[in-house]
DNA sequence: TGAAATTTGTGCGTATGTATT
DNA sequence: GAATACATACGCACAAATTTC
């Protein structure tokens, strides 16, 4: 598993982002799936609550992914995918 | 709108405690209503977080805001505005 | 019915590091 | 060195929507 490091010039949310966006990308988290939810993405990659937002917000403005509160986090469509434009 | 002056000798969170005061002073802020959010302030004004944080933080210590835990940051009772003492 | 748990979103407070003046 | 300002990151609290029991 991907980790974060601290170290690195990249802030730790942009990091995250790339990670998610590689799993969804790859299919590793298929289209229409829920992402981790915040909490599992604090729990998992040992970041504060604000950071996981931080990155899952990009990965919503870049259209990778779309919430829905009280649901999660999804990885948006096959055919709505960025990287098909 | 009154806007931020970065050439000017006050600083920037000077400038915006000057403005959010006159607001709640002149009642456009009414008694025990929520100041705009710091993300707000951070939008309208282009500031950073800890610059708004350092304005509104003024306004508590003069006493013209108290801020709530979870809520937000609120104007004080038309009865404990600084200006009637 | 409804209470509890989960999840997202938003809010403030604080600390740290960097750059500038 | 001190003050200002920005960005990043942590923590905690409150709210609303949803799911689960």
């Amino acid at each position: 598993m991907s980790t974060l490091n601290p170290d690195a010039p990249e802030p730790l949310y942009e990091q995250l982002a790339t990670i998610l966006r590689e799993r969804i990308r790859t299919g590793e988290i298929p289209p229409r799936r829920a992402l981790p939810s915040n909490r599992r993405l604090t729990l998992d990659y040992g970041v504060a609550r604000g950071t996981a937002l931080h990155a899952v917000a990009i990965l919503v403005e870049e259209g990778w992914a779309y919430s829905v509160p009280g649901r999660g986090v999804f990885s948006v469509a096959d055919n709505d995918r960025p990287d098909r434009r």
